[in-house]
DNA sequence: TCAGAGTCTGCACGATCGGTCAGACTCCGG
DNA sequence: CCGGAGTCTGACCGATCGTGCAGACTCTGA
């Protein structure tokens, strides 16, 4: 059925020497594929051989790379992670009056980064809490709750909070599906209607007692 | 393995003359069980086998009561569907000033009643685009879109749709998982909170230039 | 030239998937 | 007392799941 040597011989039969850019090609590709599956259909429902389809391998090169599904999982939304800690703590060590802001326009440029890794712990954070890295996914959107709202834990904040980033990460995977593909906003347009936008939303148009 | 009659013969062992309320429970079971499943893990991720687990049934009993996975996920979101598209169709047939307040009033009432229906089809509503009731819960979620944005295609007006629906989505359900199991606001306060918010978040503050 | 590391693959495995089917059980009108 | 409708189940099917493993291929340094 599949042709069996098409990759091999496949683009160039040049002498080679290394070609510059794309060191370890196979890992992030399988990464991304699995990535864009994981957003799209959960974990749970995607396949090592949708994955390896989906990049041109075989379902074997996916457990070559990454010793086990989970560990492709954790390999793929690890940086995501990572950069919401910093953040996070950055914010954390600082004081001064832009704080908010400047926290707000660093997350989004975060979204806008990681937006299918976002999606993918925002939205399967309970059903894969197991995994070390969702656990620490958890920890830190909870930091960064607690760290929005301040010390004021009203119903109102939680809302906004919650709609905000929910929103901003549905908004950047789910939601293009019902937007026109020809009126898709660039990534620049994006991230200066979210940063208005959400810096909106979480402080309620400075109407204090109202 | 399985104690194979305490069903049968569980609670009461009298005449019994029709239980009052619980006409249809196992079919009504099964759809609860599935719609938390289907949010939380994914329609893909989920199986016959733990849908009947979590509501004490047998794989084939699910089977027998719909006659396909497919049809359950139909059944289970096709009242959600078909109260966005009557809202619609009221919203659309209306006129007045106070239209957009009431259409964000009803579609909270709606987010709060279905809350799992509503999240599995906005999140998955592109993998499953093929099932016909996911079809029209597209198509109702676009014609939503424009009729909140009016004639005015801003990207503005797409992002402040998109995070409203797609945040209250997942504050309703993903998002309980990042909130305290103690602070849990009511119903109540949820519906009051998301109108106003929601409300705000549709309509600029009425600053027009700035 | 050859040994070794690195990469990618096909094949095989036990488990689980969605789905079919025949039977067992309860209830009720005749 | 009986027969049929309604409900629920276990056993079974072929396909696919995640994973283990041995081999084939390419490259590189000695």
């Amino acid at each position: 059925m599949q042709t069996l040597t098409d990759r091999s011989i496949s683009v160039d039969g040049m002498p080679t020497e290394v070609t510059p850019v794309p060191r370890a090609r196979a890992a992030d590709e399988l990464k991304q594929a699995a990535l864009e599956q994981f957003a799209t259909v959960g974990f749970a429902g995607t396949s090592l051989q949708h994955i390896a389809d989906a990049a041109g391998y075989a379902k074997s090169s996916v457990l070559y790379h990454y010793g086990s599904k989970e560990a492709l999982l954790e390999a793929a939304i690890e940086p995501a992670v990572e950069g919401f800690e910093d953040v996070l703590e950055v914010f954390l060590a600082g004081r001064g009056s832009g704080r908010r802001r400047e926290l707000v326009d660093r997350v989004v440029d975060l979204l806008l980064e990681h937006r299918e890794a976002v999606h993918v712990f925002l939205t399967q954070g309970q059903s894969l809490a197991e995994l070390p890295v969702i656990a620490r996914a958890n920890v830190a959107v909870r930091r960064l709750a607690s760290a929005v709202c301040e010390e004021r834990e009203s119903v109102d904040d939680q809302v906004r909070f919650g709609i905000a980033i929910g929103g901003a990460a549905f908004l950047l995977t789910a939601g293009r599906n019902f937007a026109d593909e020809s009126t898709l906003p660039s990534d620049d347009e994006m991230r200066d209607a979210l940063r208005r936008i959400i810096a909106e939303i979480l402080t309620p148009a400075r109407t204090p007692s109202n």
